[in-house]
DNA sequence: TTTACTGCAAACTATTTGCAGATCC
DNA sequence: GGATCTGCAAATAGTTTGCAGTAAA
């Protein structure tokens, strides 16, 4: 666990010349908080916090969310169609992967450290720079096949 | 190469009760005669075929694509953002992966068949019949990497 | 002859952007 | 003090959908 602190957040902004503010320490608190393997859409999150009574507007959860993807502190995710939803970006023995049933969206998680191995042994002998590295599997789940309904 | 025929189309289609028509021959010729590693937006496809005189509707493309996406024979990919790009689901010889820089969006193939094999394992041992595997690596490249803007 | 498919135009929706005021450093 | 950031509202853009006519089988 342990991880990114709010304030590795704030000197790696400084680095960029960028700011903390309070909203961007909301959102990373509220993203290391939530239960392994969930994640969130930009609306998600907006009314999440406003549960919480901590409204942060759409068009800011839009700018860091991406942001921070950009900064490998979260990773965004093409799982159900539509919307991009955002997870933690979690090293070794908590990343994972998805395997996902094009019909229904019903998603698995799995692991596979050789796969991320590959996949960092590939950017780096190319010189690029890690960010993150999903395998994404595209698949019909057992319930899928078994309808009757094509498609 | 040999790959998919426009009448083993016409008989997958049958068989789920739909049926073939010429644009859905056209698209599927289309991704077939394309370069190798080459893959086309909705738009892209649509100016494509226009400049061959052989127009087809944006909306009947769209169907179209993510029809044949469900069927295994396109690939989806989200590589730059905003919008998805096809391109032909090729078996193993040919299949490939994309590691991709977020910042300029340059995107480098490769392949890799160990990591192939572990998605089509992964998705047959949770019963998924598998449609398409790919790892998805974001990272961010030499020449943004020295680049001095932030971001 | 039936039902699926296409093309058009309109609708939708997730995301982005311009701008004025707030706030971080 | 000055640049970055936020929130709002409006704009954008990719994609979807309703419908009437067309065409596979």
């Amino acid at each position: 666990m342990a991880a990114y602190t709010p304030s590795a957040l704030k000197a790696e902004l400084h680095e960029r010349g960028w700011r903390m503010t309070p909203q961007r320490e909301t959102i990373l608190t509220t993203f290391q908080n939530l239960e392994k393997g969930e994640h969130l859409s930009a609306e998600d999150l907006r009314d999440l916090l406003a549960q919480e009574d901590d409204r942060v507007s759409l068009s800011t959860i839009y700018r860091n969310l991406k942001m921070m993807a950009r900064m490998g502190i979260l990773r965004e995710l093409e799982l159900a169609e539509g919307h991009k939803r955002y997870e933690l970006n979690q090293p070794a023995p908590h990343h994972h992967h998805h395997l996902i049933c094009v019909r229904c969206n019903k998603t698995v998680e799995f692991k596979n450290d050789s796969v991320l191995k590959a996949g960092a042994k590939m950017a780096d002998k190319s010189g690029y720079h890690l960010l993150d590295c999903q395998l994404l599997i595209h698949a019909v789940c057992p319930t899928c096949q078994r309808s009757l309904l094509p498609s």
